[in-house]
DNA sequence: CAGTATCCCTCAAGATACTG
DNA sequence: CAGTATCTTGAGGGATACTG
């Protein structure tokens, strides 16, 4: 690839979409995303990147139509990021890779985040603690939503 | 994310899994090995990719056990590689990436790499023609796999 | 053909300080 | 809190020459 090809040179459609989330955050802000959070600090306290990465970041998928960044409502002067449709439409990427790493690159009882379903209905992954039988334990109240 | 923190570090398995195949070429590399291809000068072919960095790519995919290198059966010297199961479980990763990408990163119009069944039955990235009313022109033997 | 060995360069990423 | 500005580093990637 020269340095020219842009990614919308790309006639494959899973190299353009590699050029546009390919790289190590963009996936994982999506992620966090779907997560329900939408602010600044949160994302970068979530993922620990540098500040100005995570700027860079959100404004190439503010860019790429998959974030808008809109007012928060309580009058902050700041935005908060939140998925598009096509922001949304990721969710079967997000999942594939999740179940891939799950099956793949988790030893069987390894402990690691999973992807539950809270009161709202929203799906929120979370680390999710076992017992020693690998029965997830978790508030009465919670749903938890079958994955596989 | 401290530099120090390895893929195996990662609590999320979205995460690990980009710690694995989140660069740009091993996820091509994975794609193109679902076409049958398996030699190195056809990767490299394919991908426009530079030598060494093919080279580490797929020291790296047969490290992760995603690919196995195994030696031709025409008695050359050299080696082919083929997906593992491990690799072959990335198929859903890389479909979704497909649809993502063509539903969202392509105009109506815009002629882009298709996923189509060979007779032998084994599915195949090609560049498919159309004609002006977007229908698919193809040799009569061949057949279609709808992904949507 | 299938790589390895070098060299080089750009950019992603991190750290830190600063600002409205 | 939500960024921007600046500096530095290192890894990713490219080009080319070389080898069994």
């Amino acid at each position: 690839m020269t340095n020219s090809a842009h990614s919308s040179d790309e006639p494959c459609p899973v190299a353009r979409s590699i050029g546009v989330i390919g790289d190590r955050w963009s996936l994982l802000i999506v992620r966090d995303a779907f997560d329900g959070i939408h602010r600044f600090s949160d994302f970068q306290r979530s993922l620990g990147v540098a500040r100005n990465i995570l700027a860079d970041r959100l404004r190439r998928l503010v860019e790429a139509g998959i974030l808008v960044a809109r007012p928060t409502r309580e009058g902050g002067a700041y935005q908060e990021y939140v998925l598009t449709e096509a922001g949304k439409n990721l969710f079967p990427v997000v999942l594939a890779l999740r179940q891939w790493g799950e099956r793949q690159l988790f030893t069987p009882g390894e402990p690691h985040s999973e992807l539950i379903e809270t009161k709202t209905g929203k799906p929120v992954q979370r680390m999710v603690p076992r017992n020693e039988d690998g029965e997830v334990l978790l508030p009465d109240d919670t749903k938890v939503r079958k994955l596989s």
